[in-house]
DNA sequence: GATTTTTGATTGACCAGTCAATCAATCCAC
DNA sequence: GTGGATTGATTGACTGGTCAATCAAAAATC
């Protein structure tokens, strides 16, 4: 899965500020195409139909977020240290971005009526989800998974809130949250 | 707040279910009215605009839910009672139906461009942090409002995940997963 | 018969998607 | 290396359809 072409990527990042500020999947292809600096038509003729414009922009933030998470398991050494980061990796500056989430909250609405965006959410609630499971399990042992559930649950619902009151909480303090969930489940095992 | 007279409720409830349905705020007037078997024109006619019925819909589930909430406070006697009544009032049948859950990931996705819905989202989530916070403050003192906090973040992620995978999470498993959240910061207090 | 409820028909705006045409670059033949 | 052919990038103009909103008339209610 190479990196999109120059122009798709401008397309794709226009998609993403537009449905970020104004907060709806409703926005034209002719305001994003304008957004990017190119006629509505050229972003037909390189996704086909607006439908697939939004896959791709759901693509590239899942790579963006993929990323992140790829790069915070690297750098940790024992599994609460990857644990860590993996809550950590969700709240970066560019995940957390106040378009970014309002996209993201897009494409759960998007997943309702699409199946291959549901197809992608899922691969990456899976993908999450299967990141923290692993490095609980020596951890909370048996238990790993339903805290997994937990920590990714938490993790969406601030998101949402996010998504309402942008800059109300800050990376800080989201990921202080997830975290203190994570000290007391572990605690409540010992 | 009178309740809603018999053909704005039949309209109301339509749209929830259409809104719910198809996943998406992009339903027509058309659609709903049909569904609510009157013509599209008397929806206009009783509600003026789309965005105003789309309003009364949303009070109509937030009514929904503070008569919930307000039942389950009345009928606990012990502060821990009252916190976990306000969570169960969450998940009961009339909130926690599929296409309420959906309607309300719409709503969010409202909040972003009318600031009457942020401004009626808003409402909620103070009613809901501070029916949370009152009776977590017997319990856990100066951080009951920070407990609230992450309470209140683990029901919306539970919510917006429901959303997407309808009928996977059960009423009992979702409150499950909160009152555990709720023992573990209690038991970390002590 | 006056008032309220309800409707079908209509309008005006908007938008996804198409198409024919232009332009620039690359390739190739000689 | 020059000139013509081929290709991909790009656009403006157009279309068919959809939808919110209006309105005047019909139906029902009192």
């Amino acid at each position: 899965m190479a990196a999109l072409p120059a122009r798709k990527q401008q397309l794709v990042e226009a998609a993403i500020y537009e449905i970020g500020t104004s907060g709806s999947l409703s926005v034209t292809v002719g305001q994003i195409a304008k957004r990017a600096g190119v006629s509505a038509a050229l972003a037909f003729h390189y996704f086909g139909d607006k439908d697939r414009l939004f896959l791709a922009t759901m693509r590239y933030i899942l790579r963006i977020y993929g990323d992140e998470a790829r790069r915070a398991l690297l750098a940790a050494q024992s599994p609460r240290e990857r644990v860590e980061g993996v809550i950590r990796s969700c709240f970066t500056p560019a995940n957390f971005r106040a378009e970014v989430v309002a996209t993201w909250l897009n494409f759960y609405v998007m997943a309702q009526q699409s199946a291959e965006a549901r197809r992608l959410l899922s691969i990456y609630h899976r993908r999450l989800k299967s990141n923290l499971t692993r490095d609980l399990r020596p951890l909370a042992g048996e238990r790993a998974s339903d805290i997994a559930l937990r920590i990714a649950g938490l993790i969406d619902g601030i998101y949402f809130r996010s998504a309402l009151n942008p800059n109300e909480t800050t990376s800080q303090q989201a990921s202080a949250h997830v975290l203190t969930l994570l000290d007391n489940e572990l605690e409540a095992l010992s």
